[in-house]
RNA sequence: GGCGCGGUGGCCGAGUGGCUAGGCAGAGGCCUGCAAAGCCUCGUACAGCAGUUCGAUUCUGCUCCGCGCCUCCA
């Protein structure tokens, strides 16, 4: 198994399996509903989770809240009536997790919170400061890049050809960072500190759970293309500096794009993932978006539209059909090729054609097999007693030649969201889901 | 200005130094009560210009275009 990773820019192998695989994924920051884009990361890493154990690796998936963000502070002050930012931190967490949770793919194995983690946090930023590495002033506290020297190793950023930047008024050297903040007006969470009353940075958080959940050492680190930068490049800075190896390779998604002026009109109705995960006809349904998002690489981007959806979604309904009707082979020895393109940087649009191969060779067996390993099993369904009874009695008609009665059926049939296809070896049911526009 | 990633047929999207990707959409045919599936056939794909090579979409260089990031966006 070999990834593409962002700091050494080339494909990295895995330790062989079995080998305890630690993953550590930047969630989102909770002051609103999460939108499709932010799906992404969250797919590709529960997928890739799953496809480790299924390698036989023992993987532990971390996947954090941000908690505790000036976004955070700013929405719940601009509700009307203003909330606590906490309890609005709480309520988009819960919503969150709703949200995930119907993409059925599973849950990280643990989804650490910044609050949760402050003993940690704290912790950390005093050893960085006894370590030479950070400074306090007047209760903040910022990183000292100048005494790491490898910063700017993952983003190749070199610090002097950076875009010049405002100097914080208690930073020594502009490019330093916050890890600690002191209260200001207007916020209404604070936790003591050494450095007086406060809150963390954002980048500590994250390098302070992936200590305290997997060690000064583990395998991945995910999240957006646009974390590089500062994000993630601050985090293996205070990682590094701590003293902690951190991350060996480092996976950054591609990140979803908008386009079409239709689309970008109504923004508001298909972007938050609840939207999109309502099953058709209002929404696309979990389905779908899962195919729409194996159609890219995990690395490249990818265009949402009804255009690119509504491909999915007959990649989808093939699938049902194809999972509906007989068997017509079964090449076991062909499962290898699906290991294969997952094992070669996850390939999933690769992936995904050796299983459009197989549903049109009628692999039924292989093919279930293969879309079980993305949550997509669910495209095989039972019909309800009703349509079943409504495929019997066309079936009678058919047999009394009364055609005009049994394609009235097919009709009622499609109606209730099913559709029939007659075969040789009697007709077979099969649910197809399509979106109305 | 700096760093990085890309440009493949109507659309999406793999891949390879010479030999078929796959999906969606389209045209014709076989099959079917009708459909669906399946099968057959069809449409001059690899941004441009040089270079390396017996041969480049695949390697090198340059140009053009698109995208991301440059202090709190997954």
């Amino acid at each position: 198994m070999r990834l593409y990773s962002t700091l050494q820019r080339e494909l990295v192998e895995l330790p062989p399996s079995p080998a305890k695989i630690g993953i550590y994924v930047c969630g989102p920051t909770v002051y609103q509903r999460i939108h499709v884009g932010n799906a992404r990361p969250y797919v590709i890493f529960l997928w890739l989770r799953n496809w480790l154990k299924h390698r036989q690796y023992e993987v532990k998936l971390v996947s954090n809240i941000t908690d505790v963000n000036d976004k955070i502070y700013v929405e719940a002050a601009h509700r009307s009536p203003p909330i606590e930012s906490r309890k609005l931190a709480e309520e988009m967490s819960d919503r969150y997790r709703e949200d995930t949770d119907r993409l059925g793919l599973g849950r990280p194995d643990a989804e650490p919170t910044a609050t949760e983690t402050m003993g940690e946090i704290v912790a950390m930023i005093a050893e960085l400061i006894a370590g030479g590495h950070a400074y306090e002033a007047q209760g903040d506290v910022y990183f000292r890049v100048e005494s790491y020297g490898d910063y700017g190793q993952l983003s190749r950023q070199k610090p002097d050809q950076m875009e010049d930047q405002e100097p914080g008024p208690l930073k020594e050297d502009p490019r330093d960072f916050a890890l600690w903040k002191a209260t200001k007006q207007g916020e209404d969470t604070s936790w003591e500190s050494p450095w007086g009353k406060g809150r963390p940075g954002w980048h500590i958080e994250c390098s302070a759970m992936a200590a305290k959940l997997l060690g000064p050492s583990f395998e991945i680190h995910g999240g957006g293309l646009d974390l590089v930068f500062p994000h993630h490049e601050n985090e293996l800075a205070q990682s590094r500096a701590a003293g902690q190896e951190f991350a060996h390779i480092w996976m950054h998604n591609g990140l979803l794009r908008l386009t079409g002026e239709k689309m970008s009109k109504s923004l508001g109705n298909i972007q938050t993932l609840e939207q999109v995960l309502k099953p058709p006809p209002e929404g696309w349904g979990r389905e779908t978006l899962l195919l729409f998002f194996m159609t890219a690489h995990w690395r490249s981007p990818i265009d949402f539209s009804i255009e690119t959806m509504d491909a999915a979604q007959a990649q989808a309904n093939a699938f049902r059909e194809a999972l509906a009707l007989d068997e017509r082979e079964n090449p076991t020895e062909e499962w290898s090729r699906l290991e294969q393109a997952l094992d070669d940087d996850f390939n999933t649009p690769l992936a995904l054609s050796i299983l459009h191969e197989w549903r049109s060779r009628g692999a039924r067996s292989l093919l279930f097999q293969g879309l079980s390993l993305f949550g997509l099993n669910t495209l095989k369904e039972e019909a309800r007693p009703e349509v079943v009874k409504l495929q019997e009695e066309r079936d009678t008609a058919r047999k009394q030649r009364d055609f005009q009665r049994a394609d009235e059926l097919r009709r009622h049939i499609e109606k209730a969201g099913w559709s029939a296809s007659d075969t040789s070896s009697g007709t077979v049911l099969w649910p197809k889901h399509e979106r109305k526009h």
